[in-house]
DNA sequence: CGTATTATTGAGGTGATTCAATGCACGTGG
DNA sequence: CCACGTGCATTGAATCACCTCAATAATACG
């Protein structure tokens, strides 16, 4: 982990970074050549089957990463056991950034994906130097406050249905940030993964997509994917339409 | 505003960041006396009254806030009219600090209060020299962040009394911080205000206040003061035992 | 003292949950 | 190839928590 990375996956490094600084997300965003470079020499490839963990709550911050395919969540394991799930991941966002020691919360896949790791010292010891990338993890810190305020907002006094309608309307958003079309979604998580993250019952966000279905709001055409239909009724469902 | 603080009030700086250096949040925290020196000097105290907008969303973000007395809401108005209170802040906490060119959201005064104004440039400017500085911020966004993480999962899964109780206790924590027992309660908040910032009716907080008076669970003594008298049975109430 | 604002309390309705059963896809082993 | 088990999703019925609507009480303020 601590030694140089091979030339090849230096290489892919490149070209991955090359990629990610077109993202308005990626770590490397508005970082010039030169230090994109200096970070691609502290970073490393990773690959993880599907339920591994990235991290877990309490081990030391030594690392973050960055996402390059696949999809994660972040979640906090409830002293009952259940989970709540505080957000997911997908390509081109960062994970595990933090000003503390150790990570607040467990990062684990929802399906097999590849991520980059930074080593921590490094990343610090670089931010030191070039500020570019001291300001720019601020940004990164300051948008995931945004993100979570906005999401805080949206789960307090919104429906089961406005909840699904604006977790899919995100999936579409993160969607589009990776150049896809934003109409057909993978789903790669289960129905208790987003019931842990909007606050409902696996049964309830079972329901809500029936509704959808029969709504003609979405289609499913198989396990793990869905076709947004209509985007102006899931916007107004989102926005608060079906609040109460 | 953008010309020098008058001695005395330079001289109340003084006398704040040497306060506030021992608060565990405050924006001088950790710095060493020439840093905290510069941030007085790009630094104005503010009064200002109860209702009052310390910034509006959309405003242009030219500075940050520190509250030193009183206390603030931080909200979005929600396009039917209907306000989603983001959190409270609280003597020694830090307001409006954002990477982005606007705030993201309005600040209110939900009392008289007095705020520490610090232009936007100079802290950046000042972040740019002494890296003290620009790690701080780092640190205080990042908790801010856990923070609004930490509510998220509060507030998805809860009982209207498991929100109440959580809201209760993290007042009794900003209570501690600036160095009450944390027993005895201001409440400067309206029922309203707390039903927005938790996802309740006014109805449904002002029973789960009734029901934890005459459960034993506190006392009010006046208006906008509360007293706890049972941390055990809030604690539980928070932690999810009365989660359904 | 009267008015506006905020808080409390009650009765009834609605939506999400709980509990329970069934369906479906996938992999494994006979 | 089919029987079986497992994990995930769906659906139904009954319950419960919170909301809505409405009236009253307490408090603050001019």
């Amino acid at each position: 982990m601590g030694t140089p990375a091979p030339l090849a996956v230096r290489q892919s490094l490149a070209s991955l970074c090359g990629s990610c600084a077109g993202s308005s997300r990626g770590l490397c965003h508005g970082l010039d050549g030169a230090d994109q470079f200096a970070l691609s020499e502290a970073s490393s490839l990773v690959r993880l089957p599907a339920r591994g963990a990235v991290f877990r709550e309490g081990d030391r911050a030594n690392a973050v990463f960055t996402l390059v395919d696949g999809a994660a969540k972040l979640l906090r394991t409830l002293p009952d056991g259940r989970q709540q799930i505080i957000g997911f991941r997908f390509p081109g966002d960062l994970i595990g950034f933090t000003a503390r020691e150790r990570y607040p919360c467990d990062a684990e896949l929802v399906c097999d994906a590849t991520v980059c790791r930074v080593d921590r010292g490094k990343l610090e010891a670089m931010s030191r130097g070039c500020s570019g990338i001291s300001h720019r993890l601020l940004e990164l810190c300051a948008e995931d406050l945004a993100a979570a305020q906005e999401q805080l907002a949206a789960m307090a006094q919104r429906s089961s249905e406005g909840r699904v309608a604006a977790f899919l309307l995100m999936l579409r958003d993160a969607a589009r940030r990776n150049g896809a079309s934003g109409l057909d979604l993978g789903l790669p998580m289960t129905r208790a993964d987003i019931g842990d993250y909007l606050g409902l019952t696996i049964e309830s966000v079972s329901r809500v997509f029936a509704a959808f279905r029969r709504g003609g709001l979405l289609r499913e055409p198989s396990r793990g994917e869905v076709r947004l239909l209509d985007m102006p009724g899931l916007e107004a469902l989102a926005t608060g339409e079906g609040a109460h």
